[in-house]
DNA sequence: CAATCAAACATTTTT
DNA sequence: TGTTTGATTG
């Protein structure tokens, strides 16, 4: 045994994980699902200081969701007993942010640099190609906005990008001029947080040689996501001393569309010389039923690292493939499913409903809440993205730096004080004219023409600036959404209620952010709700069942899992084939998807779908076939080919169960699990379903499937 | 300026 | 099919 493990903190760990934490120097880690993975990253940080070899000021450990830096600080706060402080812990972005912060007149930055967050880096994007008075039809922001993403993850400046054609030298220009304009706001986008940094270190050889000296020990979570730019920036930052200890699995990269690059594992075992990966391939989430149809399903995929996950625990269950005959049928045996399951013992919120696209939700969701089954969708909009928030934020922006354009535009007119688009179009054409900012032009047309709207807000926030200055920042906030009149719309809206609970919430976000950074600055406050936009998370205490996409299932595991939507074009996604290596992301998707389970895995498909209003069939998806069968139980219900889906010209089935499609007579009443008392107003029928309206007296009317509405008579 | 309407459109999205 | 976007209109 090696005397390493008579640490308490080694104690049962595998041979393969004690061999990764312990390791000398530079390793990476092939860490395959449920295997362990963030326990190595932090026992290896734990050990390295415990035993000396590294002191926490020299330790940066990188991870690329706040969830997951934080989940490292607080199993790291409960190995050891200092204080984590010392150590870099963050996201890419956030300790971009931090070094940017640290040396902003060296990056170029003014000190109270703004980081735009996608939809703000829309809105400038929308602004330059009307400034340059682009057609919008053959540039749609959308494709700027990626041509400029993709250059800055690879490290290119328009300067550098190689445009031959008239189209990408277009696209070139517009991202020059973009450029421009950040610069000249003093804002910077999630991807120049990178480029940004990455430039820093590369051009400023005493800091550079300072943060090598400084971090002694790297270590990456996730590598197989990490973009090109990304990794040039780990390299730099480890200098030719520093150990690099990256952690990741080539079958679980699904992120290629936004830039990670897999091909860095390779990159950084040939760059560093590494014999070969760590494995870490024991399983402690799933039955064996559930690895090895994982394992096969992947063993499709070519230039592999290679790794087969494995587990003590016994086969388990076999997985169950239900063939639906449509989608709502699909959904309704996703709903009977899970009521049983939670009649036999199961938590709601260990039951996972997956989907590949978000749009597969609806069906399921619907069939979900008639049944009354609580439930929760995962991938709305959070906290920090949604309007009223943005609008408060943009006040709170302006405050901070008032050259911030898109802030300004956000609520010049917001609530709305009669600035219209002439006076907008004169300002704009001022600060064009003097290369000014809208906000300074503004000032200028307010004191010198007869402006008064424009004015009036000049002098609102003004006065915002001077009331706040020596306020601390939750009230800052407080008299922002007060002053600025945010508070009193929303209060005469109709349906403002919840935006004004939102703002209220704000307030006390600032005081939960100022509480655990220890940062009380308005500007540190700001980038934590740019780069932090908020949880995604169930509330917890609720008990409901999960629905996601596969993606945002990464990472996440559960008793029971629903895979639904098993049909070619689908999943795999039609345009994945398009793509170069489309298949295999879309079959380490699948890989994802299916590891995701613990002791049961419900594979779906449905042989038609309601799809953009049409109606598609599918035939299974191949990654089904690739699963062995010996590994599946196969069922189906029987149904007569009378849904009007499936077979246009056979006849309705009208009078067939006529009692039990309406158990209830038009007028009675009624009471539902979740509603409460209601009347039936009548019924209608729905393909295979027939849908009950029930009209409640505070909702509303409402439609259930009969067949799955709790509704009992009174 | 808000309200309404037609047209376009619909993978995945850690920061 | 359902949502979002933009253009038109009162």
């Amino acid at each position: 045994m090696n005397p390493a493990a008579e640490l308490p903190l080694l104690h049962d760990l595998n041979p393969d994980q004690l061999a990764a934490v312990t390791c000398a120097g530079s390793a990476l880690i092939l860490a395959g699902a449920g295997s362990g993975k963030t326990r190595v990253l932090t026992t290896r940080i734990a050990w390295l200081i415990q035993t000396g070899r590294c002191s926490p000021p020299g330790v940066m450990a990188v991870t690329f969701t706040n969830k997951a830096s934080k989940e490292m600080q607080t199993r790291l706060a409960a190995m050891l007993p200092i204080n984590t402080r010392g150590m870099w812990i963050g996201t890419f972005h956030g300790l971009c942010n931090r070094l940017l912060r640290a040396h902003h007149r060296d990056a170029g930055l003014p000190e109270l640099f703004q980081i735009f967050d996608q939809a703000d880096q829309l809105a400038a994007i929308k602004r330059v190609l009307k400034q340059l008075n682009i057609d919008t039809e053959r540039f749609p922001p959308r494709t700027v906005q990626n041509f400029i993403n993709k250059n800055k993850e690879a490290g290119l400046r328009a300067a550098k990008v190689d445009a031959w054609d008239p189209f990408s030298r277009r696209l070139n220009e517009i991202y020059a001029e973009y450029d421009t304009q950040c610069q000249r706001e003093g804002v910077v986008d999630f991807a120049e947080l990178l480029l940004r940094s990455y430039e820093l270190l590369t051009k400023n050889a005493l800091l550079r040689e300072h943060y090598q000296m400084r971090f002694q020990q790297i270590l990456v979570d996730e590598f197989q996501d990490t973009s090109q730019l990304q990794y040039a920036w780990l390299k730099l930052l480890k200098g030719a001393h520093a150990a690099l200890f990256a952690v990741g699995d080539d079958d679980q990269s699904i992120y290629a569309f936004r830039g990670a690059y897999v091909g860095n594992m390779g990159q950084l075992m040939e760059d560093l010389a590494l014999p070969a990966p760590i494995k870490l391939t024991q399983n402690y989430r799933s039955h064996s039923n559930i690895l090895d149809a994982a394992n096969a399903v992947i063993a499709h995929n070519s230039g592999r690292l290679g790794k087969d996950l494995w587990t003590a625990a016994g086969a388990g269950e076999p997985l169950r493939h239900f063939k639906a005959w449509n989608d709502t049928e699909e959904a309704r045996f996703i709903v009977e499913e899970a009521r049983t399951l939670h009649a036999e013992g199961e938590r709601y919120s260990d039951i996972a409903v997956l989907y590949r696209a978000n749009a597969q939700s609806r069906a399921i969701e619907h069939a979900l809440f008639s049944a009354g089954v609580p439930y929760r969708v995962y991938g709305g909009l959070r906290f920090f993205e949604r309007t009223e928030i943005k609008h408060a934020l943009a006040y709170l922006r302006l405050l901070a730096n008032p050259e911030d354009d898109n802030a300004f535009l956000r609520v010049v007119n917001f609530p709305a004080r009669g600035i219209g688009a002439r006076s907008l179009e004169l300002v704009d054409e001022a600060a064009r004219v003097g290369g000014i900012s809208l906000w300074q032009a503004a000032c200028g047309a307010g004191a010198g023409t007869g402006k008064k709207g424009l004015a009036a807000f000049v002098g609102l926030i003004e006065a915002m600036q001077s009331e706040c200055a020596i306020l601390p920042l939750q009230e800052k906030i407080a008299v922002v959404i007060e002053r600025s009149g945010l508070l009193a719309h929303y209060r005469h809206e109709k349906d403002g209620a919840d935006r004004v609970e939102n703002l209220e919430e704000l307030t006390n976000a600032a005081v939960a952010f100022a509480a655990e950074s220890e940062d009380t600055t308005l500007v540190g406050f700001l980038g934590h709700a740019a780069l932090e936009a908020g949880e995604h998370e169930a509330v917890a205490g609720q008990d409901a069942v999960q629905l996601m996409t596969v993606h945002a299932a990464k990472g996440l595991e559960f008793h029971a899992v629903f895979l639904s939507g098993l049909e070619e074009g689908l999943f795999p996604h039609e345009n994945a084939s398009a793509e170069a290596d489309g298949v295999e992301e879309e079959r380490r998707l699948m890989y994802v998807a299916i590891t995701r389970a613990r002791r049961r895995l419900y594979l779906l498909h449905a042989e038609s779908r309601m799809l953009h209003g049409q109606v598609r069939y599918g035939i299974p998806s191949r990654f089904l076939d690739e699963i062995p069968p010996a590994l599946i139980q196969s069922f189906s219900v029987p149904r007569a080919p009378s849904y009007a889906g499936v077979s246009m010209s056979a006849a309705p089935e009208v009078t067939v169960a006529q009692a039990e499609n309406q158990p209830f007579k038009i007028g009675a009443r009624v009471t539902h699990a979740r509603y409460g008392d209601g009347v039936v107003g009548g019924y209608q029928d729905q393909g295979a379903d027939t849908e009950i309206r029930v009209s409640f007296p505070k909702i509303g009317d409402k439609w259930f499937i009969v067949t799955l509405a709790r509704l009992t008579a009174r």
